[in-house]
DNA sequence: GGATTTTTTTGCAGTCACTGCAAGTTTGCA
DNA sequence: TGCAAACTTGCAGTGACTGCAAAAAAATCC
């Protein structure tokens, strides 16, 4: 009894791992991050607060919910992109791809991420801080498609970029949501691609660009 | 009895700070990072743990050990710079003057540094994000310097990417240190200047590419 | 269907980071 | 010298996180 999709096992695994991501954000954004404990998340989601730790390396982990096989995706599109594309836009393309599927698939969450980042905007750095070993990943992929030896600042710097665009862009998103977050990742990565050294025009106001 | 430089408490709250940061990256470049507690740190540096507990807010923060005046003295400079060069002009500069001082003034620990996060490349991340406060410091002063409102992505962005070049040029280091520290932020600042986009060359001699 | 093997969940005991509070101690200042 | 402010300390407590071994559930085999 094995579907080539989904096992009765990983369908509940993913369930249970939904499950407790979404307990974290509802607590923490009606309550405050600090104000809830991760006793009081397992019962949310009616499992025990090991199996929390089965799914979640910590508690910030789960409150960023980064997916485990994001990395890994992200890596592929990068390398599967074809030889036209300069590996820049080969990383551009993967960090807005899995960016727009991932807010559509879920929106709700991020909803309530931006309430608990309003509170506490150093929380959002924190989380990020878990996914050091995927960046790892995507710098290698960079690194491989750039034709550049690993030692090489670019393909590490090019992500470290991609990572403070989309932190920059979250936390200028939680102060107003006139624009939507995935255009500001895109405005970001723009600057990077740009270069800083000149200051860009402010064309402000609502602009939905 | 009031020196115009400092007083004696100031000089043995600077000791003892200093004392502790030591003594964290003492042990834990010797036996590693989470094999070593705050209670022995503490009484490496001959103070009680609650004494640590009122100079660091965590240990990640010793193991970086930041300068709580950094911040403040970084967003001076940036104001203080002449009209004549740009904000990222006056960003960096910032940025390099710090980081020569501070490499200058504790060369010795920034080798233990290395030897730690040789063993785990994920604390330098973590430790990084217990400077939130003052990336917002410096990003206000950068909007300020620009003209630009705070909302504008690109103060954010800027020290954001501050932070990352800073971040993987002591990555980099930590591989080995052929290169100075300096030249390498000097250099990841440079790619960032210039725009992402196109993919550096790379001046290799011994290109096993 | 039932036996067995593998995976997942759980409870439990323990460690350790971190906090508030209420002394105690040291330094600054008049 | 004596008082006030700043710093240190111990203590008790909370809560995140871990390893381990047993229970429960699901996949596999006959």
């Amino acid at each position: 009894m094995n579907q080539p999709g989904e096992s009765l096992r990983d369908r509940k695994k993913r369930r249970t791992r939904a499950a407790l991501e979404r307990a974290t954000l509802r607590l923490s954004a009606e309550r405050g991050y600090d104000h809830v404990t991760v006793e009081e998340i397992a019962a949310e989601a009616d499992v025990s607060v090991r199996t929390f730790f089965n799914y979640f390396a910590s508690k910030d982990e789960a409150l960023i919910g980064a997916d485990p096989e994001a990395g890994p995706r992200m890596a592929e599109r990068i390398l599967a992109a074809g030889d036209e594309v300069t590996p820049f836009e080969a990383y551009r393309r993967s960090v807005l791809a899995e960016i727009t599927d991932e807010l559509n698939s879920a929106r709700d969450l991020w909803l309530l991420r931006k309430d608990v980042l309003m509170q506490r905007p150093d929380l959002l750095v924190r989380a990020f801080a878990s996914s050091a070993e995927s960046e790892q990943l995507l710098a290698d992929a960079v690194a491989r498609r750039a034709g550049l030896p690993e030692s090489h600042l670019y393909p590490r710097l090019l992500v470290a970029a991609g990572s403070a665009a989309f932190r920059c862009a979250v936390t200028r998103w939680a102060l107003d949501d006139d624009v939507a977050l995935g255009s500001l990742v895109g405005e970001a990565l723009e600057l990077f691609a740009a270069g800083l050294a000149h200051v860009p025009p402010h064309h402000h106001e609502g602009g939905t660009s």
